[in-house]
DNA sequence: ACGCCGGCTGCACACGGTTGCAAGCGCAAT
DNA sequence: ATTGCGCTTGCAACCGTGTGCAGCCGGCGT
């Protein structure tokens, strides 16, 4: 076996240690620009770990330390456009500060989605982010175990959760509806969710209120259910046109639920805006882009994942206040809502 | 100072061994189930680590093997949602086989991406899936210093690299075209990005092609460069639409560009598919939603994320043959295309 | 009685860093 | 000459896990 041969493993500061002949300790000084090292020393020893190609192991440190400098991310599933913007807001800002990230989908699956939350832990993660939390309250007792801080966004559990990012949807979900009920309508449907989830409800409480505040009576035939996506909103919108009197509007739970129900209106023959009015939430890219381009309420995902990696540094650094931001959702007027049909008769 | 209190750090296999009375070596192997421990003894060990809440740390455990059971992913930005889709397919096959994965987003900066890289050096991964590289085959030299198997997907940069997975975009953007051609048409624009890259150089090249075989002539006017988004595409279709003899169809880089495409169409009072036929290249999940429903090149997004983690598994576990996967995509006809207007007044 | 063997266990070191502490050095003050 | 101090440096322990090897014990064969 040929000893000089380029070893297979990585170059460690041992090895720079006997290259310049100085003990590792000093090395690893050198490598922190610690004032306890000759100014000398510390420069050639530098030159020495460059030219080596020193690459520092974070799996060490991390050993040593109990610092990883790293968070885990966990997501329903990373193909939802809004969690994607949202993640790539989280990971701008740990990259920021030289943290990098896990990301692990957990299918909306409560079980895997505490499985998932473990495995960080086994990594022994700085800190967590979970967005859409199907688990949120429960996890105070697993946080009581491993001593790792949480940041929920837009928590999806029932019930207060220490740390957490939210949009306020009552009060955003209330001005759509406002901006409906200006512009003339009465009938106005609410196309939600079927699981029950915090932002459904929340969002249902406000367009309730909306309407309360409005004298506007509560039909309950005007609630219709969708999963949250494209093919369930479909579904519930066929439903909600073939009622004997048809909303003239429809506030949906997010844009996904708006697009289902913009193909199903356009496949019946009608008009969005002049027949009926579409209200989306969450402001993805495509609502721009679809035909008409989608009046919505944004949600400010990129800045939410900052708030949430920020927030999880100041845990990180060992703050102790309990942080519940709620940011405010910003309604976006474009084309898909006009006044209703009778309106224009008058 | 309470002597009693939890610790505040996790249970290690040491405190385990104490308090089964063993030494850490043994409860390590009982951990393993490896048979060189006493069954009986391997059953109080694990009881004990369960009811301690013992939760192995991948970080010592990385340490000791030099394996860490992780891999590294860069993207040019998680908001894009074709990347969102692979890195779906990747965590999903990653997570089958217990590996966790590391996201960064490189920006479609060239330096910036061989940063992250290093940074997944440090943390010394397994092996690195870099989706859209701005890099390529520039990494040769990067491989050789660090030790680890790098898959491309829809490597970008010009240049065979050793292991990739990549879109058929020549026989695809032929097949595309081609169904232009049968419908038709004859004035087919090709709307591009600008910036060159490898999956625009070859799709262009396809739709060449296309025209040879069909012995129509190639017009440079009718090459419009847009930036991959909508925006861009937007622009250049704007000046499409000027030309003197506007395409009757355009074919788009991809759906973002089809996506900008359609809606400047529209704005100019046309309509599509009945003046001017429209393909995209991806299948986002949007090409469903849009009026009309777009026809498009699919490519399976998260088949390919999958398929990158496989041949990466088989690198780390010490393949070295090279693996350089074509995968086909496949032409969905939706409504965005239809015989040009010419022919129809035949 | 002795040796051997198989089953189990622990010692000790390794992985690649960080860090408290002691000690060496030169030099100035006493 | 002794003491003390500041600047550098190295020693050694530690982080939590994995693992080669030696050693212990009991039982069995001769």
């Amino acid at each position: 076996m040929n000893v000089f041969k380029t070893p297979p493993r990585p170059a460690s500061i041992k090895d720079i240690a006997v290259a310049t002949g100085v003990s590792h300790s000093t090395v690893s000084r050198a490598l922190q620009d610690s004032p306890l090292v000759n100014r000398e020393t510390a420069e050639k020893i530098r030159r020495a770990a460059q030219h080596m190609g020193y690459r520092a192991s974070a799996v060490a440190r991390g050993l040593a330390t109990s610092k990883t400098r790293t968070i885990g991310v966990v997501v329903t599933t990373i193909a939802d456009p809004f969690v994607a913007e949202v993640v790539s807001g989280i990971e701008e800002a740990a990259n920021d500060h030289g943290y990098s990230v896990f990301l692990a989908n957990s299918n909306a699956e409560p079980e895997r989605e505490i499985k998932v939350v473990h495995s960080f832990g086994e990594r022994r993660v700085d800190g967590i982010v979970v967005t859409a939390s199907r688990v949120g309250a429960l996890y105070v007792p697993i946080l009581s175990e491993m001593r790792v801080p949480i940041v929920l966004i837009n928590n999806q559990h029932p019930g207060e959760f220490l740390h957490s990012v939210m949009i306020a949807n009552v009060e955003a979900s209330r001005e759509a509806v406002n901006h409906l009920i200006k512009l003339g309508h009465r009938l106005i449907a609410y196309l939600g969710d079927r699981f029950g989830h915090q932002s459904d409800t929340e969002r249902f409480a406000g367009y309730r209120q909306a309407l309360e505040q409005a004298d506007l009576p509560f039909l309950p035939e005007l609630i219709a259910h969708g999963d949250g996506r494209p093919e369930g909103a479909e579904r519930a919108t066929q439903k909600l046109l073939a009622l004997p009197e048809p909303p003239t509007a429809v506030f949906c739970y997010n844009d996904m639920s708006a697009l289902g129900a913009l193909k199903r209106i356009r496949a019946a023959g009608l008009r969005v805006p002049e027949d009926i009015s579409l209200v989306g939430f969450d402001d993805l890219f495509v609502a721009e882009y679809t035909d008409p381009p989608l009046t919505t309420v944004r949600q400010p995902k990129r800045h939410m994942g900052r708030l949430a990696m920020e927030t999880l540094l100041k845990l990180m650094a060992g703050s102790q206040s309990a942080e519940h931001i709620r940011v405010p959702g910003e309604l976006i007027v474009r084309a898909s809502t006009a006044p209703p049909p009778s309106e224009r008769c008058r």
